[in-house]
DNA sequence: GATTGCGCGATTTTT
DNA sequence: TCGCGCAATC
């Protein structure tokens, strides 16, 4: 046996040694899939399957990666460079950019990201005369996207019943004519949105008979990663590809799906085992990741999801530390506990920063977190924010070897025609745009033939000089390597020196930012001319395809010693020792754009389900009892998730003592109605009184502009503690200098009364002591927050 | 053509 | 509240 089959469990042995034939593995959070897949694959390799004719789809870039790389090491060679690994969307770009001109397009296309797309869009519905207010770009993409996702084209989409209904209702009845608009725009400009390199890629394969042999014929084991997330057109392309061989393998996770927004249906897994007789199907159970803890908590919530494929995800770990569950009071300080307990938990366990994750449902929420990371000084990383391809100045020095590739690309065009300044003004564009749609030409033809529309000579002027420009720069891409001609448009255009010329510190960010896409240009250029086993050529136009479908997250050094922030859905696939989940709380998570259907709400609990076993030994779960929202002070309540977390693996007891320490078990009621009460005071011990009490049931609105900003007292909870023992402070109460506070000390607080301090824990920098108080049980203090007087 | 000011909308997730 | 886009102005 080949000593890579050594090391997996039954189950995992059986999906790795199925050869022919289709194949779905169920494959539950943590339980070794990715291993599975790349033993898989290197065991093909190991029977004599050619690189050349393995292919595997993925969700990133990143898992692409880190799927070849595994590969080889477990091969021992170089073979794993000649497999076609890749996301759909950056296998589908590069088959077409040799096929494009099959279907129309030219093999040059150009890709549009989401702003190009709503560019577009903004420019057909002002072309409609319809009103932009009513038909948001934004609404408007989503749902030409839902369409395209569902092999719905804009005819189809004009005469279906039910979908016209539904625009109808919507109130925006002219959808069908944008749709129709927008498609055939980015086919005048040459271009296709992250849509159509699926949708184009059926359609080439549907009607291309010859095409579609040749890549079935080249494709003779095909693997699909994170099955769960794909949608129709993806699964349509891939029975389009698998049918000659069927030699498919899709791993997914019904637990999961978390993309149906994008258009991603679970349908696809019940789909599959109809499409293909004897489908073998294989379960791996056994999660390697997580703690019991942890990985009970994450079954007992999903199993509140009806209709999931049964499995029992299963543990040989040990138990672990429970779940922490921790309340605070706005979201300032969610983040504050939540930089404080990192700096707590590096000393005490000795964690690094990149052993952190801080995981929000949210990219808004990042806030509190950054704010309270700064100030203490922890480095960390936001991941998934503006990449840099979104950045102004690289967006317009890309839009000039866009026009250069590609002079039908409008959008690029436009941006680029008159920057920097050079006597095209908005008349004349005008003119330009109008000209082109009444002869039906590109707009870039309108320039070129400018003599013929009447400009005044001066204004023809600058548009024969920028012309000539281009197409000068076009000269050069047959015997220039892209790092090449970028150097060249950096020069002529003048746009280095515009930059150059700008000495604030913004202006000096954006220069460094264009170097620094003129440095990758160049080492994209002289890196290796193979990927994928494909000899690929250094010309921009591959270059400009396969930016365009980078995201951050595919740049990132892995090594950084940062805690990471980032959003629950970029947090897929991967996995943290320690784990913070913040914002857990109703309107939040759940969203409250999702909680009207039942189909909505499972995708959040399955959402909160990727959270959670994100973890590996230790998890917090925050929530606030109010936080700023467009700058309104919103109380939430905690999530219903929150209620579906079995207790046996919960503290609740962490900041600043519980309920359950609160004395009196007898009447503590229902996890949830204790979680309601409050768990005491984590920020400031001596406003507790104000706070504790059931939290209100309605939203409050902010008090008057006069409301101190410091001391969020805004919360109407009735005044009536309602089960700490009142104390009454000493006349001599005065804080003291606990920062060599011992075992065995006797103290004063100024709400739980006198007590003996029974242990001490935490950092130097946030020690926490543990104080039997003899009217209220014992509590977790915080000394660099709540207040003690040492009596003795 | 650039600057300023005002008003309004925004926050679910992204290849 | 904040940031962006658009309109009015020099």
């Amino acid at each position: 046996m080949q000593d890579y089959l050594k090391g997996l469990n039954e189950q995992q042995y059986a999906a790795v040694t199925h050869k022919d034939g289709p194949i779905m593995i169920v494959a539950g959070a943590g339980s070794g899939k990715t291993k599975v897949l790349t033993t898989r694959i290197a065991h093909l390799m190991a029977l004599g399957v050619d690189a050349f004719n393995i292919l595997a789809l993925t969700f990133t870039n990143k898992a692409a990666a880190e799927m070849k790389e595994r590969i080889s090491k477990i091969l021992g060679n170089n073979e794993a460079r000649n497999l076609y690994v890749g996301t759909f969307h950056s296998v589908f770009a590069r088959i077409l950019r040799g096929e494009a001109h099959r279907i129309g397009y030219p093999n040059s296309f150009t890709i549009y990201d989401s702003d190009d797309s709503r560019g577009v869009l903004k420019t057909v519905i002002n072309e409609l005369n319809l009103d932009d207010k009513l038909y948001k770009p934004n609404v408007v993409h989503s749902r030409i996207s839902q369409a395209k996702n569902a092999l719905v084209g804009p005819a189809e989409y004009a005469i279906d019943h039910y979908i016209q209904q539904e625009d109808m209702r919507s109130n925006r009845p002219a959808i069908a004519q944008i749709y129709q608009a927008y498609a055939s725009r980015c086919f005048k400009n040459g271009a296709m949105d992250f849509d159509d390199l699926l949708l184009k890629m059926y359609e080439l394969l549907n009607t291309q008979p010859d095409v579609l042999h040749k890549y079935q014929h080249k494709f003779k084991y095909i693997l699909i990663d994170e099955y769960q997330d794909t949608n129709p057109v993806q699964y349509q392309i891939t029975k389009l590809l698998a049918a000659a061989n069927e030699n498919i393998c899709v791993v997914g996770d019904d637990a999961q799906s978390i993309y149906s927004f994008r258009g991603a249906t679970i349908e696809n897994i019940l789909q599959f085992q109809k499409d293909y007789e004897d489908v073998k199907v294989v379960k791996l159970e056994q999660n390697y990741r997580s703690t019991k803890s942890i990985l009970n908590v994450a079954n007992e919530v999903i199993k509140n999801n009806k209709g999931q494929i049964p499995k029992n995800l299963w543990t040989d770990n040990e138990g672990g530390e429970k779940i922490r569950l921790v309340r605070t009071m706005t979201d300032n300080d969610e983040g504050r506990f939540v930089a404080d307990t990192i700096q707590e938990q590096k000393l005490r366990n000795h964690y690094h920063n990149k052993d952190f994750a801080i995981l929000y449902r949210t990219n808004a929420q990042s806030r509190s977190y950054e704010e309270s990371l700064r100030r203490m000084g922890i480095a960390y990383k936001i991941f998934g924010g503006l990449s840099f391809y979104q950045r102004k100045e690289i967006k317009d020095f890309i839009a000039y070897l866009r026009v250069i590739v590609n002079t039908r690309d409008e959008e690029a065009l436009k941006r680029i025609i008159n920057y920097p300044v050079r006597g095209i003004g908005k008349t004349t564009i005008e003119r330009a745009l109008i000209a082109a749609n009444e002869q039906n030409v590109t707009l870039w033809e309108v320039l070129m033939r400018a003599g013929e529309f009447g400009f005044k000579s001066g204004t023809l002027e600058a548009i024969n000089n920028f012309t000539t420009m281009i197409r000068y720069f076009q000269t050069l891409l047959n015997d220039k390597n892209a790092s090449d001609v970028a150097v060249q448009v950096g020069k002529h255009t003048g746009l280095i020196k515009d930059l150059f010329s700008d000495k604030t510190t913004e202006g000096l960010a954006r220069y460094e930012n264009v170097q620094e896409l003129l440095n990758s240009i160049k080492e994209w250029t002289e890196s290796p001319d193979t990927e994928d086993g494909e000899v690929v050529n250094k010309n921009l136009a591959v270059y400009l395809q396969q930016i365009t479908l980078l995201t951050d997250a595919d740049n990132e050094k892995e090594d950084a010693d940062v805690v990471k922030l980032m959003t629950i859905h970029a947090a897929k696939g991967l996995e943290f020792p320690v784990v913070f989940v913040g914002g857990v709380e109703e309107t939040i998570f759940p969203s409250a754009m999702s909680i009207n259907t039942r189909e909505e709400l499972e995708e959040e609990r399955r959402l909160f389900y990727v959270a959670v076993t994100r973890a590996k030994a230790r998890l917090w779960l925050t929530y606030a009892n109010a936080r700023y929202r467009f700058g309104n002070l919103v109380q939430n309540e905690p999530s219903r998730f929150l209620e579906e977390m079995p207790e046996d693996y919960i503290d609740r007891s962490f900041a600043g003592g519980g309920a359950r320490n609160q004395g009196g078990n007898d009447n503590m009621g229902s996890a949830f109605q204790r979680m309601q009460r409050g768990f005491g005071d984590y920020n400031d011990a001596a406003q507790a009184e104000k706070r504790y009490g059931a939290p209100p049931q309605k939203k409050v609105p902010l008090l008057g502009k006069d409301a101190p900003a410091s001391k969020p007292s805004y919360i109407n909870a009735p005044p009536k503690p309602a089960q700490v023992a009142n104390h009454t402070p000493s006349a001599n109460f005065t804080a003291s200098d606990t920062s060599n506070l011992k075992v065995g000390q006797k103290v004063e607080h100024q709400k739980f009364g006198f007590g003996a301090v029974i242990k001490m824990e935490g950092s130097a920098h946030n020690p926490i002591a543990t104080v039997q108080f003899e009217l209220n049980g014992e509590k977790k203090i915080m000394l660099n927050y709540a207040k003690l007087r040492i009596v003795e």
